[in-house]
DNA sequence: AATACGGGGAG
DNA sequence: CTCCCAGTATT
C-alpha cells in the first residue's frame, strides 16, 4: 500500500463526512478524556447524552475530583461498566494531587492514571495534545484487518500489537488526532461490522481484502463464550412509603451500585429462599406473595433471571445494617443497575423517584 | 492468554 | 436469538 496515498484519501474524506460530536466542539483534554472513557465498548449514540449530563454536573477535573462517589456513580447509572467512574473519578483525584490538577500531555502519563490503557492514552493525547500516538479500538483493528487482509483472530493481543503497528507506522505526526478519529469514523460509517459500503469507501483503493472480495469474512473472530445462566428470588419489601435496598460490595459485579434484596436460588424454591431472606430482614416471619414477574437481564457473560416477590413490613428496622429503608426521593439519589430500575419502576409506588 | 466487567442497538 | 461496540484490570 501507498502509505502517503491512504493517509491523504482519508483525511480529505474525514474533512467533509466527520461526525459532529459534542465532545468535539472544544478541545478540551477533560472532554476528550471523558469521552473515551464512556465510549469504551460503548457506542456513541448511548455516550451522547450521558456526556452532555456529566460535562454540566462536573465541568471541570476538580469538580469530578471533590464530588462524592456515588454522585459520579448515579451520573454513570445505565452506562455499565461502572469501574470505568470510580476510576475517572480517581484519575481526577490524582491529577488533582500529583499534577496540579492538569492532565499529563503525554501517553505515557496518562497511562500511569487508573482506567487509562493503551487505547485512551493515545487517544487523548493525540486529539487533545497532538502528540502522534497511535489510538487502536476496535473500530481501526477491523479497518486494518480489512485493510491489510489480516487473517488473524481480532481479539488476540497479538493481532492488537500488529495492527498498533502498522498503525503508527502510518500516523502522520502532524495530524495524528484527526487521523486517528477519521480511522473510527471510517469504521463506523463504511467499514462496518456487516455489510461493509465498499463502493463508498475513500481507501477502497488500498485494501487488500476488497481486491481478494474477502471484505465480508474479515475480521476473523473466535468465537465466544456462552454466558453463564444464574437464578435469584428478589423482594419488594416495603414499609409505607419506603423501600428495602442494599448495597451491592464494593467490588466486581455492579460493585457499589444498588439492588433490591435478592438471593441467589433454583428457580422452584424462589419462593421460600425469598421469605427466608425477608425473615432475615426483618427479624420475623413475613408473608410473601407474588410472583410479581420475572426479570431477565443479559450481561456479556451471564444471564440473570430474577423472580420478583412482594412483602410487607410494620417496622423500618433492619436485622442486618447492609439494607435500608428508602423512600422515592431518597431512591432518586441512589445509583442502581438498570433491571433493578425495571423492577421499582414497575411496582414500587414512586418508581425510583427519577427522572425517567 | 483468558476472564471479568453492562447495556443496548442492529441484523 | 447473536454479535459487538472509541477497552481496562486482573489473574
Amino acid at each position: 500500500m501507498d502509505g502517503r496515498q491512504f493517509v491523504q484519501d482519508l483525511l480529505a474524506w474525514y474533512g467533509q463526512a466527520a461526525r459532529s460530536l459534542p465532545w468535539r466542539a472544544s478541545p478540551d483534554p477533560y472532554r476528550v478524556l471523558v469521552s473515551e472513557i464512556m465510549l469504551q465498548q460503548t457506542r456513541v449514540d448511548t455516550v451522547i447524552p450521558y456526556f452532555q449530563r456529566f460535562m454540566e454536573r462536573f465541568p471541570s477535573i476538580g469538580e469530578l475530583a471533590r464530588a462524592p462517589e456515588q454522585d459520579v456513580l448515579k451520573l454513570w447509572e445505565g452506562l455499565g461498566y461502572y469501574s470505568r467512574a470510580r476510576n475517572l473519578q480517581a484519575a481526577a483525584r490524582e491529577v488533582e494531587a500529583a499534577y496540579g490538577g492538569v492532565l499529563p500531555d503525554s501517553a505515557g502519563e496518562m497511562k500511569k492514571l487508573p482506567g487509562i490503557g493503551e487505547y485512551t492514552a493515545g487517544a487523548v493525547a493525540s486529539i487533545a495534545y497532538g502528540r502522534a500516538e497511535p489510538a487502536v479500538d476496535g473500530n481501526v483493528l477491523r479497518v486494518f484487518a480489512r485493510l491489510y487482509a489480516i487473517a488473524q483472530d481480532i481479539k488476540a493481543p497479538a493481532t492488537k500489537r500488529a495492527v498498533t503497528q502498522i498503525a503508527a507506522q502510518l500516523l502522520p505526526d502532524a495530524r495524528a488526532g484527526a487521523f486517528n478519529q477519521a480511522l473510527m469514523d471510517l469504521g463506523a460509517l463504511v467499514c462496518t461490522p456487516k455489510s461493509p459500503r465498499c463502493g463508498e469507501c475513500p481507501v477502497q483503493a488500498h485494501c487488500a481484502a476488497r481486491a481478494a472480495g474477502v471484505q465480508a469474512q474479515l475480521p476473523m473472530r473466535s468465537a465466544s463464550r456462552t454466558a453463564r445462566e444464574e437464578h435469584y428470588g428478589a423482594l419488594l419489601l416495603q414499609c409505607g412509603d419506603a423501600v428495602c435496598v442494599s448495597q451491592r460490595p464494593g467490588r466486581g459485579l455492579l460493585a457499589g451500585l444498588w439492588q433490591l434484596p435478592q438471593t441467589a436460588t433454583e428457580e422452584a424454591t424462589a419462593r421460600q429462599a425469598t421469605a427466608e431472606l425477608a425473615r432475615s430482614i426483618t427479624g420475623r416471619d413475613v408473608a410473601v406473595s407474588g410472583p410479581l414477574g420475572r426479570y431477565t437481564h443479559a450481561f456479556s457473560h451471564l444471564h440473570w433471571t430474577i423472580d420478583l416477590f412482594a412483602a410487607y413490613s410494620d417496622s423500618d428496622v433492619c436485622a442486618d445494617g447492609s439494607f435500608h429503608y428508602a423512600d422515592a426521593g431518597q431512591r432518586a439519589a441512589l445509583p442502581f443497575g438498570r433491571v433493578f430500575l425495571r423492577m421499582l419502576a414497575d411496582h414500587a409506588r414512586g418508581g425510583r423517584g427519577g427522572h425517567d
